[in-house]
DNA sequence: CTCGGTTTCTGTACCGGTACAGTAGACGCT
DNA sequence: AGCGTCTACTGTACCGGTACAGAAACCGAG
């Protein structure tokens, strides 16, 4: 088994320079026509599919690939449907441009770390752990980075969803049916867990943050002070035993907001555990408006936002960063806001008596 | 702006030579302790992050990324949980190796095409075109490769689900129940679609037609001869229209078999569109046990697959053909195949009379 | 016939690392 | 002292491309 076939096979094969073989591959207009054919087609005798990616990158700066940090638990954010058609949307707008999109974790696992180690043009920051290591070596490779639903920061572009202003709509949502004892239901990996005071849910990402700030905007302003659970995990398990927390006792709140749609759809489920009636006995608003709210028994009222729109303005927001880096101009970050609004459904209704 | 770091800067600053402080980074226990401190305080002061992942790939041979090519259409294999759950798998074994994944599309786009441009270790090839161009690149790059969903090849290692037998044992527990008039629901995004003869479902993924084959052995077996509709795409609303060619009409099937999960949805809504109970007037098997489908009313009788394990088998797979090539050994291919099982539920039932 | 402008092809110098085969000195053993 | 063995570090030759600045040939206009 000979050695490898590089350019210099080729150029050996046909004849002409090596240059003039990487022309004819990435430089069609550089040569004639008919003798590009020849060393195409000698390329092709000779088992050669195209100039080697890894010296190209070497050699060009570029590697055609972005990276995408996901939180630490990569299997909780393939089992989110919100956060798959997110990804979906992002792979889609990056296709036509060529660009391949690198899963890569926040957790540093070992001596190989894929932030560090692994070759990309850019990367996507997506609901991570800002002070992650992950996010530091991006940061220190000086990669053109994009933030989602992060704390927006001043040098990176950032996309965010009017999540604060989505959640007073919520709240305001139960307010005005009437509703005065209201539970919230938060999700997250980290303790506390149970019922907690709402001062102390600082360490939950920027978005859950923000959603739990809107509703107490509206809720304080009414002079409504809420019950707050909390619960590890989002998968409708988890919500459904903690949902249990708030519905489980004889001061039952009349009304629950919840951290996500998933969550809701735990309470729905807890509620038929308790024989409670959605929306009759108990009314309940998620967040998301997961392709399965419009589905769920009853239909549940939720906030809408628009992950294809959160996707594609991801991905132009990444390509224009990366198109300034490889131009050599200075990159001037955005920082988007995309819409939250309150979709009625049939979950929410008047309190009862 | 100065030139940039690289291990030469480090080099001149701490008055060693370059490939020292090439040791420092990738082998400790090439130097003494003391001077690898010194090095690796100097290459922090100066903002060194580490090798350059691109020359790294280029000198080593390895780039610490594996591909997986999905079907054309991103976006649908991104709204389709069972999909989604199988990347988490893999996502989550390859993690502790320090792989990371990189999302392929089989369509190529331009002149930029990932499959030949982009650099990696292997790949997956998930449930897609064997004729591609994409999974033509990939061999022709001899990269080692896995065939997810596909039909086996001697020459690589290929995992697979018992398809066939899972869907003789879902016709049989149809036809066990007593049911005769049977209809088959199958989906692919080329035509033809609508109601269709048996025989022309030979475009469609490897999976489907194995289960399309287990559905006629044991339907032929009892002399039993279905009605079978195909409709593109997979999300809900395609098949509950699709289910309307099998459920309107007069001789209409008591019972209906499903290419996925997704798709007996789609004939679960559409008998309530039309009135017909389930599983009193219509039986509805679907198959993959889709995490939802414990969750439908009536809860969906269906075929297991054990996705996690898929994921899990696939990586390792991978894994294994990788090291024997970076090892310079020739790689024996294995063909898996995991067990599919009937899972039943409420959803099928005798036929009614 | 000459001259400027194309077109087409070539040579050289990188890109930023790693592999591998040294070399020099320290140490242990006889 | 002589010799083998370590440990710690170095030098050189790649890895397989691309950028860029020429050089040779060609071509129409003056």
């Amino acid at each position: 088994m000979g050695r490898r076939v590089t350019l210099q096979t080729i150029a050996d094969h046909v004849g002409v320079s090596r240059m003039t073989v990487s022309n004819a591959f990435s430089k069609p207009d550089q040569l004639s026509p008919s003798l590009r054919r020849r060393i195409l087609a000698a390329a092709d005798d000779l088992g050669y599919v195209g100039p080697d990616p890894a010296a190209r990158a070497l050699a060009r700066g570029t590697t055609g690939a972005v990276g995408i940090v996901l939180t630490s638990s990569l299997r909780f954010a393939f089992t989110d449907l919100v956060a798959t058609s997110f990804f979906g949307a992002i792979a889609e707008r990056l296709a036509p441009t060529g660009l391949a999109l690198t899963l890569l974790t926040s957790a540093d696992s070992g001596d190989v770390i894929p932030a560090r180690d692994v070759a990309l043009d850019g990367a996507l920051i997506y609901s991570c752990d800002p002070t992650s290591a992950a996010v530091d070596h991006l940061t220190r490779r000086r990669l053109p980075l994009v933030y989602v639903d992060q704390e927006p920061l001043a040098t990176v572009s950032t996309i965010n969803v009017a999540d604060r202003t989505g959640a007073r709509a919520a709240a305001r949502h139960l307010l005005d049916l009437g509703h005065r004892r209201i539970g919230l239901l938060m999700s997250g990996m980290h303790p506390p867990h149970g019922l907690i005071d709402p001062a102390d849910v600082t360490i939950d990402g920027y978005a859950a943050r923000q959603r739990l700030l809107g509703w107490c905007d509206a809720l304080s302003e009414a002079g409504v002070t809420p019950l707050v659970a909390r619960q590890p995990g989002a998968d409708p398990e988890q919500p459904r035993a903690a949902a249990r927390l708030l519905l489980d006792r004889p001061d039952r709140p009349t009304a629950v907001l919840c951290f996500s749609d998933a969550t809701a759809h735990g309470v729905l489920r807890a509620a038929v555990d308790l024989g409670i009636d959605v929306p009759r006995d108990l009314s309940v608003v998620g967040f998301d408006d997961n392709p399965l709210a419009a589905q769920l028994r009853p239909a549940l009222t939720t906030v809408h936002q628009d992950i294809e729109a959160k996707g594609e303005a991801a991905a132009a927001a990444l390509i224009a960063a990366i198109a300034d880096a490889r131009a050599g101009v200075a990159h001037v970050p955005r920082h988007h806001v995309l819409p939250a609004e309150l979709v009625i459904r049939d979950s929410a209704a008047p309190p009862p008596g």
